[in-house]
DNA sequence: TTGTAAGCGTTATCAA
DNA sequence: TTGATAACGCTTACAA
């Protein structure tokens, strides 16, 4: 391992020179001295060791991301949301300079080890902490980005997205096709801000239509058999034509369902998603779905983490992305009177 | 931050007692100082200082895992395996009481810095770095594992799959159910091996049948007009029946290439993938596909990596784990002789 | 512009 | 069974 003295006594320098040119303090040091040590430390294939950095200046160059991990039997980055928009959050961050660890949490011991261990620098939450935000925020000096939180606590950094319009968006669009009996697929947990609200806004939007769900077309996508639900429910005198889900996945779900039931998407049941993860446009039919820009919010998660790290003094902000609706192939136009056909 | 001294200081005692409990050298303390250390730890809300354990003892539990990174466009992740292996290995790696850092790679100097600047344990390669290999071997002397590589270099660690018999377990099915004529569609990467080793197979198969595949059924799936190829080689005189992808992704872009050519899967065309990714099951028809053990591998590698961080001196291994053939409903039977139809 | 000295929190080593 | 001391590689603060 090449060091700092290493290099000092190759260049006849104090170390001290040789920290100070690798850390680009340039205008301290000659540029003749300067020029020869870089010449050296490459030479010698020098790389700073960080945890001494980290130790020496108690401050690391390290993200530590957190995934909130629920379920044993698969894992967070199954979901192509959560992997997509940590893919784009890691090469963000690696961009700045920073490096990045991934740290799954269960429980506030967990989450409490990842953000102290290493001291990191700053922390970007993804996934459901809800119930542990206002320890973590008591608990911690760093800054702390959350994403897609709907804690009840005001003064956290939170970057999410506008599932309620989300929701309406879903559902006006519905309407306008003609859509008149629909239902909602997602998880149970009702206590997840991101999925509750998605679904109030849609219900909103319905409501404000003269409109409304009955409780057995909210249905749990976590259930077993979703192939005979739906073929219950879009079968007979007044079958549910179009359906809303909480998220891509879920909706490539509906999909597989309504295979097996033999309905036909959209003849039979039209069908809209949300995220617009990158698989959507592949499905057959391509998936119509509210799409947020992940790479945007990684983005914006970092340039915040960044601006909070260089000053630590910037106060806490919600920021709230928008969303779009992406019309693919997967609702169809049922209006009584003349309207647009989706073209094909 | 609560450090060692602080609960020696309340303990009455050293900082070196502290540390022996916190490290679980129970032998070398008498149990009654023991448990009260333990319980002051625990009161303070101490966590261990990584940073300086790394460098007092130049030993961290920590593990990089490196992805190579050639594409600007899109990010490792997006790919469902890497995701979805790379979610494994996290959970394993962090159950073996490490941490885990993620790099994204893209040449040399990239590489030597994430494994030398946190002096981590072990490295775990994701990707192809085949180029590179012979470099990263000499310059480390840490437990590098790599996976799915087919470099020349024997003296690697490396976890890999069968990709050759996935390619004749493919043929072999297709050929099963009638198909004669056939294409391949992945990457245009020949010195990937990986897609090399599948296509390989594959032919070798149909070669040993008397049948081979002309030039222009090798199709790139980077291309851009994937329904025109299709359109083009699926209709006429002698249409291609059956394609064999290099991955389930690759898979699902050609299923929206031939619903765009309103080429039916499986009627006018049936469809082999590879890897048996989440969303493979729940494509429309579900995907026939060649199953990797993605956990397992997971598995494989950490085990792996855990056996050489103990004991420096395992020699090298390249383990090959199996792949299997999972039967769902997008390849037809199209035998002349009554056989078995596809049940739906 | 350069160097000296102390210290970051921990572990290794040796001594008691 | 415990403790004192040095050391890990670097940075901070100050001195020259």
């Amino acid at each position: 391992m090449v060091t700092l003295k290493d290099i000092a006594q190759r260049a006849g320098v104090s170390s001290m020179t040789v920290s100070r040119v690798m850390n680009g303090n340039t205008k301290d040091v000659s540029k003749k001295t300067s020029q020869r040590i870089k010449k050296i430390a490459e030479e010698m294939g020098y790389v700073p060791n960080s945890s001494a950095r980290a130790l020496a200046s108690s401050a690391s160059r390290l993200i530590a991301a957190l995934l909130s991990d629920y379920d044993e039997e698969t894992t967070p980055l199954e979901d192509s949301y959560n992997s997509s928009f940590f893919g784009e959050l890691s090469r963000q961050i690696q961009k700045e300079g920073y490096d990045l660890m991934l740290h799954y949490v269960k429980d506030y011991t967990s989450i409490n080890y990842s953000l102290k261990s290493w001291n990191v620098a700053g922390a970007v939450f993804i996934g459901m902490f809800d119930e542990n935000i206002k320890k973590i925020q008591k608990d911690n000096t760093i800054p702390l980005i959350f994403t897609d939180s709907y804690s009840s606590v005001r003064s956290i950094t939170n970057v999410g997205i506008d599932d309620y319009q989300g929701g309406e968006m879903a559902a006006e669009y519905l309407l306008e096709h003609g859509h008149r009996n629909l239902a909602f697929i997602g998880p149970a947990a009702v206590s997840n801000g991101v999925i509750m609200h998605r679904l109030q806004g849609f219900c909103a939007c319905l409501r404000d239509n003269g409109i409304s769900i009955p409780p057995e077309h909210i249905i749990d996508s976590g259930a077993e058999n979703m192939e005979q639900t739906l073929a219950k429910i879009c079968r007979g005198d007044d079958p549910v034509t179009g359906i809303f889900t909480t998220s891509d996945f879920c909706a490539s779900r509906v999909y597989a369902a309504a295979y097996q039931a033999r309905l036909r998407i959209p003849d039979d049941l039209s069908v809209i998603g949300f995220d617009d993860v990158r698989i959507s446009r592949y499905l057959t039919p391509p998936l119509t779905t509210i799409r947020q820009d992940i790479k945007r919010k990684a983005d914006v998660v970092c340039q915040l983490l960044m601006k909070h790290i260089r000053n630590q003094d910037v106060p806490a902000e919600n920021m709230v992305l928008g969303v779009e609706l992406i019309e693919r192939e997967s609702v169809r136009n049922i209006q009584k009177k003349p309207g647009v056909e989706l073209q094909r």
